[in-house]
RNA sequence: GCGGGUGUGGCGGAAUUGGCAGACGCGCAAGAUUUAGGAUCUUGUGUUAAUUCGUGCAGGUUCGACCCCUGUCACCCGCACCA
């Protein structure tokens, strides 16, 4: 059979659109299967062969999972609020929703040309005002239900794209975006309370199939620490300095304090302060740099004694020097910490660097050379001598200091509440109205969605003010509840809102009345399967978690997780196994690929080409042997019924469905394909198939190679998709050989081989063994020890 | 610094999870076919003089280790002075 793709392809395509073969049900009463991988931003440089890896794992399960005789639902659509197509609008004039649609229509088409069997009727988009509707829906819920403050606060702020970023967008003190430095700078920021669901996030974790690693990130991004608020009193005041620590059993050691240099209560007593002037200087130094900065882990630490104010031990009662440094941040704990030289490494480099008593309360290390944060007895430390165990110390301590009524257990978390706005015209306007008599009032429900208005020139206002500032009649407005004259939040949100329940909208698209119908839900939910890069499993995976639970709370969706199961693709690298970037010129486009081999060929190749969850270059010879493969297979066309099958052959063909349909399950496409790929040589080598054992084949081949798969199966005479087909059944009894060739070892070497019935005792196999011309030869005049005989896999003789 | 991961032929990678290391593919070599090139087919291909040595390195456990343990090096990802 010739091997013509292009026509092939194309023709494939266009019938399985035509009859809408991909389309999920919803109102069926199969079982259902809700596939979903992450989304693409609709960039203008299209699609790239990293989106087909990430895409192809769930599109041969979901391929895999239609032929089993499940409703599957396997959407895509775009994520496509963002800052790229807001700074295109900017260079170039043209009106982001143009750029975005223009973008948009390129990537479904590139994206059909794969063969992808996405449900193309249920793509949303999150710029489209039906679907930001929702958006704002969800977050005007948040709002009523206290999840959404305002604060003035100190922010990362990039003076090039004029917007205030979210520490994780600002990473390495460059803007995430531009690359430019950011600064910080005093604003107003919407914040939602993530941490309010810490806890929440934290114990669903138990619930869900992830990756160990995956829950890991999430479990240190969250950062839950127990320990405990211990509060100094500042000597000759009644003020209370509290600090949070996490090992409050080695208060003994404790010699000195740091404050944060914006510390409020450095203001509250600096008349009592004699050297303020000095740590004005300080807090300047400090303003200049940002919180990456600040937090670089460097031995040279710096700093300043606060000289007229003193602290007390509350344990040993004696008086400590206060110290500010910018290695304490205000954003973190209380503000304030209390220093255990002897034991933390930050807090020894700063006693050593400002002379300060370092005392050792844990035996163990040598506290003149270095801090020891190991485990050990502890000493000098009055009540807690003596204590080996850490949890007993650190409990006897809180009990102590609960009973003297200078601290509590506490809990603190790493995670910070997610700064939720952006001074941008591309985004969701946030739905709320600032009324000079109600305060912030959310938009009624009904006069959703809250458009963006249109206009010309989106560059940001001026000190970083939104595009969308200059927009009169937007701005002006009426108070939803008290009529008065109003002005609206110009603000609009992070692109991450869009991307935290598109899931949800994928079940029900076209919903008018609500963002998704309960029964609908209630019949996909939960996602049966997410698959995205790593990069997004603390950010997305989590914002989107919270999302989800907090609808969950409000009584909207049926089950408390989202997804019921996550896995995680590798990146494709360059052929120079580097890390795909235009300036590297080591840019492979998927639309070259399959111009020049096919869609099956590309597909087939990226899914060989190494473990799906881990990175592995492009090798284009890699691509062609892909392609000889996909000929071979189209060559066995013209092998049916050459002469009679042989059952090597019918064994292995059963073999080959058992193999081929469990690695798919376990993502270990590249062992599927040599499965594959190994038993084509066979047949080759016997000359023969039959027409009905090629049918097996061809159905095993569809999830990969769907195209010429749907060929052959028509070639074949066969009615219907090979698409639709039932998955192949393998017999177990064909599956399982009678005999067993095992290695035999001498003294751990092998030194030989027997076939010996699978069954067979290990008293009989290992005479079989001894009966081996070559073993018997290597025993004679050595006395035997040893023999161990692991039936069906292994015999070993231990002889001197 | 903390957390997670990786390290196997010339290359991408396999290895039933403690039981014959190198499946499958690439590349390479020789041969066939072809006017030639390309394509295709056949055979071979970790290494060695060896029954040798071989899974980053050094130890350990075991009859047996790519796999488990201890130490160590290199690289990658995430978080980062988190108290």
């Amino acid at each position: 059979m010739k091997y013509d793709f292009k026509n092939i392809e194309a023709k494939w395509q266009k019938k399985w659109e035509e009859d809408g073969v991909f389309h999920a049900k919803d109102d069926s009463d199969k079982k259902k299967f809700y596939a979903l991988v992450e989304f693409p931003y609709p960039s203008g440089a299209g699609m790239h062969v990293g989106h087909i890896k990430a895409y192809s794992g769930l599109e041969v399960i979901s391929r895999k999972r239609r032929m089993e005789g499940y409703n599957v639902l396997f959407p895509l659509g775009f994520d496509a609020f963002g800052l790229p197509t807001e700074n295109y609008a900017i260079k170039t004039g043209i009106h982001p929703r143009k750029v975005t649609d223009t973008n948009i229509a390129k990537f479904t088409s590139q994206m059909k040309r794969v063969g992808f069997s996405f449900d193309w009727t249920r793509t949303v988009d999150t710029t489209n005002e039906d679907y930001y509707k929702w958006t704002q829906w969800i977050f005007i819920k948040m709002f009523e239900k206290g999840l959404v403050f305002r604060d003035k606060t100190l922010v990362n702020y990039c003076p090039s794209c004029k917007v205030v970023l979210s520490n994780e967008d600002s990473q390495g003190g460059k803007c995430d975006i531009c690359h430019s430095d950011i600064v910080q700078r005093s604003k107003d920021v919407w914040y939602l309370r993530i941490t309010e669901y810490a806890d929440k996030l934290l114990e669903g974790l138990n619930e869900v199939d992830y990756p160990a690693n995956v829950k890991a990130q999430q479990i240190n991004w969250i950062g839950k620490s127990r320990g405990a608020f211990v509060d100094f009193t500042l000597s000759g005041t009644d003020e209370k300095l509290t600090v949070y620590t996490t090992r409050p059993d080695t208060l003994f050691g404790v010699t000195f304090m740091v404050m944060a240099p914006e510390h409020p209560l450095l203001d509250k007593y600096r008349d009592q302060i004699s050297n303020f002037s000095e740590i004005e200087n300080y807090r300047d130094i400090c303003s200049k740099k940002t919180e990456f900065e600040r937090t670089q882990l460097v031995k040279d630490k710096t700093g300043a004694r606060v000289d007229g104010l003193s602290a007390v031990n509350p344990v040993s009662g004696k008086e400590i020097p206060i110290y500010i440094s910018d290695y304490v941040m205000m954003g973190y704990g209380t503000g304030a910490i209390m220093a255990v030289p002897a034991h933390d490494e930050r807090d020894y480099d700063f006693a050593k660097k400002f002379g300060i008593d370092i005392v050792e309360v844990i035996k163990g290390g040598n506290i003149d050379e270095a801090a020891y944060a190991g485990d050990g007895e502890m000493i000098n430390s009055d009540f807690l001598n003596g204590y080996t165990n850490k949890k007993e110390s650190i409990d006897r301590m809180i009990d102590n200091l609960v009973e003297k009524g200078i601290g509590r257990a506490g809990v603190q978390y790493k995670m910070k509440d997610w700064a939720f706005n952006r001074q941008r015209y591309w985004g969701e306007p946030i739905p709320i109205v600032h009324c000079p008599h109600c305060g912030m009032t959310p938009i009624p429900y009904e006069d959703l969605p809250l458009r963006l208005p249109d206009m010309e020139n989106f560059e940001p206002g001026e000190g970083g003010e939104s595009p969308l500032a200059k927009v009169e009649s937007f701005v002006n407005c009426i108070c939803p509840k008290c009529g008065a004259p109003a002005k609206r939040e110009t603000d609009t949100m992070p692109q991450w809102a869009g991307s935290s329940w598109y899931f949800l909208r994928y079940i029900d698209p076209h919903n008018a009345e609500r963002f998704a119908d309960s029964d609908k839900l209630k019949y996909w939910m939960p996602v049966d399967w997410y698959n995205g890069g790593m990069e997004h499993v603390t950010r997305h995976l989590i914002y989107s978690r919270f999302w989800y639970k907090f609808l969950y709370d409000i009584g909207e969706v049926p089950v408390s997780e989202p997804y019921a199961k996550r896995t995680a693709q590798g990146l494709i690298l360059g052929p120079d196994g580097e890390k795909m970037s235009k300036s590297k010129g080591n840019v492979v486009d998927p639309n070259d690929v399959v111009d020049t081999y096919g869609a099956d060929v590309l597909r087939m190749y990226i899914l060989f080409m190494g473990d799906y969850g881990a990175a592995a270059p492009w090798s284009e010879n890699g691509v062609k042997g892909c392609k000889r493969f996909i000929e071979r297979f189209a060559g066995l066309m013209d092998m049916i019924g050459q002469g009679a099958v042989t059952e090597v052959i019918d064994s292995d063909l059963h073999k080959t469905v058992k193999k081929v349909s469990s690695d798919i399950e376990e993502m270990k496409f590249n062992t599927a394909i040599a499965a594959m790929m190994s038993l084509v040589n066979k047949i080759y080598d016997a000359g023969s198939i039959t027409k009905n054992e090629l049918a097996v084949l061809v159905r095993l081949i569809c999830p990969f190679a769907p195209h010429i798969a749907e060929e052959m199966w028509e070639k074949l005479g066969f009615s219907g998709y090979a698409s639709l087909a039932e998955w192949p059944k393998f017999d177990e009894n064909k599956v399982v050989d009678s005999m067993a060739e095992i290695a035999v070892q001498i003294c751990g070497k092998v030194r030989g081989t027997i076939t010996v019935p699978v069954d067979a005792p290990a008293s009989e196999v290992i005479a079989a063994a001894k009966a081996n011309e070559k073993i018997a030869a290597i025993l004679d005049g050595k006395t035997i020890i040893k023999e161990i005989c692991v039936p069906g896999r292994i015999v070993n003789i231990v002889a001197k």
